[in-house]
RNA sequence: CGGGGUGUAGUUCAUCGGUAGAACGCUCGGUUUGGGACCGAGAAGCACUGGGUUCAAUUCCCGGCACCCCGACCA
């Protein structure tokens, strides 16, 4: 304890800006690039987003959706097809000008987001009602200029995949796009053990250029809300920009109903805010790259090939397992430094433990400790990881339901704002000019409509005329 | 793109008108290892950049650039 504040990173609940940087830091997971506002993804890092596409890939395919690759160059008439489109994305691109020591004929922008590049390659692809629905997806990289940028949540350049489907008509369109935000609550409720609200956006929030949108909203520790992903029905906008056309059974030509949907390497960003402590990571047992570390206390023979037979045996039943036998480091240093790290149990191993019957197991989560019986050992173990998926879970739940207030009146909304922020549930008239003024007075924007959300009679919240629904306000990330 | 701040060793910072110092980290040797060990020896810097002022600038002044914080834009 006497060395302990040595490199201690800033506490979670004095700092969580510095704290949230700090952890990622010092923890390894992502670093500063040469390039503003771009992000260094460092192994420990991408090992935990490979296992976010490897959930996601499964399920997606299990939909019947296949992956593809679009180039990342969009001539620029592309973008310019679609209205709404191109006036959302436009004053974040990045342009090539240049190519070969040339100046380009045509500019061509970075793709920060495929739409464009896809439909006009679907227009080809697709011909009669027999070519759909077609169900693509892309695991790749998308680069939007922001202004200002925070490690995960918003880089210049980010990860994700994007999937982009078009179908016969609006109704199964719609149903796609509904049964992916369902998709991805599950892997944010199952797997991140973070809790979402779902619903669809207000006309001013959704995607530049979709009808609908479908959105995951999480609240985090600070009280702001996080898009988590989102999910677009496009309606037949882009099929009439792109000209996607299809021959239905009776011989008539039909635009076809699209939807895109995405998940990026922001959700990490969530991750590690919503579940962090002042030790620093705490990842979910599922989505952890490590779920057990091993520490031999001891470097004696015994004690090592201690530790590789606990290893073998728990990675035969597909528990992630790391060794720590680094002779170079301290037992206490490495115990800070695995707890820096997020890795939901630790087992330590010794000289003690060397005649033992069982061995002590140290949560993360909750820090407490507990002798397992070395019989049906990773069988216990995988209950214990349950237990702190679970927990987790559980505490974010509760959170967020603590901190969503029912709201009618306009002061009392302002006053939940300026204090401990926040989801809002209040009766909004549908009218963007009071949306943004809420927007203007408390920094709170719509951020959800529940599909469930059943019509009642109400006043709106800012300006007293009739409403049908409550909506969720928050302050966005 | 507005407002503020900072640029000195790998990192965090100190210094000061006379060409640089600490801590941590790193390397080597030794002693250690049950909650961030200790001793000793090292390596490591064109002081962001360009221009002034000055006998002399890392230090003072101005411009540029970069980064950080705070606002508007956003997954």
């Amino acid at each position: 304890m006497a060395h302990f504040d040595k490199k201690q990173i800033v506490k979670k609940s004095e700092n969580p800006d510095r704290w949230y940087t700090d952890v990622i830091l010092r923890s390894e997971m992502a670093d500063y690039s040469p390039v503003k506002g771009c992000m260094i993804i460092r192994p420990y890092g991408y090992a935990l987003w490979e296992n976010i596409q490897g959930y996601l890939d499964k399920k997606l395919k299990d939909l019947g959706v296949k992956n593809a690759y679009f180039p990342l160059f969009i001539p620029m008439h592309f973008l310019q097809k679609e209205k709404e489109h191109v006036k959302g994305f436009s004053p974040q691109l990045a342009v090539v000008t240049i190519g070969g020591g040339e100046e380009l004929a045509e500019p061509l922008a970075v793709r920060p987001t495929s739409e464009t590049i896809m439909y006009d390659t679907y227009a080809k692809w697709i011909q009669s009602y027999r070519d759909l629905p077609l169900l693509i997806n892309l695991w790749n990289n998308v680069v939007r200029w922001e202004k200002r940028t925070y490690l995960f949540m918003r880089t210049t350049e980010f990860l994700w995949q994007e999937g982009h489907t078009a179908h016969a008509t609006f109704e199964e369109a719609d149903a796609f796009a509904k049964t992916i935000m369902d998709t991805y609550k599950r892997f944010d409720e199952e797997e991140l053990a973070i809790p979402v609200l779902t619903g669809r956006k207000s006309e001013s929030e959704k995607f530049p250029g979709a009808k609908i949108t479908y959105t995951l909203e999480a609240l985090m520790p600070d009280g702001k809300a996080l898009q988590m992903g989102t999910s677009h029905n496009l309606g037949d906008n882009f099929a009439k920009a792109f000209d996607i056309q299809y021959l239905d059974k009776t011989g008539k030509r039909q635009y076809v109903w699209q939807t895109s949907w995405a998940e990026t390497t922001r959700v990490i960003g969530a991750l590690i805010l919503s579940h962090g402590d002042d030790g620093g990571l705490i990842f979910p047992p599922n989505i952890a790259p490590t779920q057990v570390v091993i520490i031999p206390v001891s470097h004696s023979d015994a004690a090592v090939s201690k530790c590789d037979s606990l290893k073998m045996e728990l990675e035969a039943t597909g528990i992630r397992v790391e060794i720590d036998d680094r002779e170079e480091k301290t037992v206490g240093w490495k115990f800070n430094e695995w707890e820096l790290k997020g890795v939901p149990l630790r087992i330590e191993v010794g000289e003690r433990e060397l005649g033992s019957k069982e061995l002590t197991v140290v949560r993360r989560d909750t820090g407490g400790k507990r002798s397992v019986q070395l019989s049906a050992f990773s069988v216990q173990l995988k209950k214990l990881l349950n237990e702190i998926q679970k927990n987790l879970f559980e505490k974010m739940k509760k959170f967020s339901e603590e901190n969503t207030h029912e709201v009618t009146n306009y002061d009392e909304f302002k006053n939940i704002m300026n204090n401990k922020k926040g989801f809002i549930r209040a009766f909004w008239c549908g009218d963007p000019k009071c949306e943004l003024s809420i927007k203007g007075e408390t920094k709170a924007t719509t951020r959800v409509l529940p599909l469930d959300a059943k019509e009642e009679k109400g006043k709106c919240i800012y300006c007293s005329n009739d409403a049908k629904h409550r909506w969720y306000f928050a302050q966005a990330y």
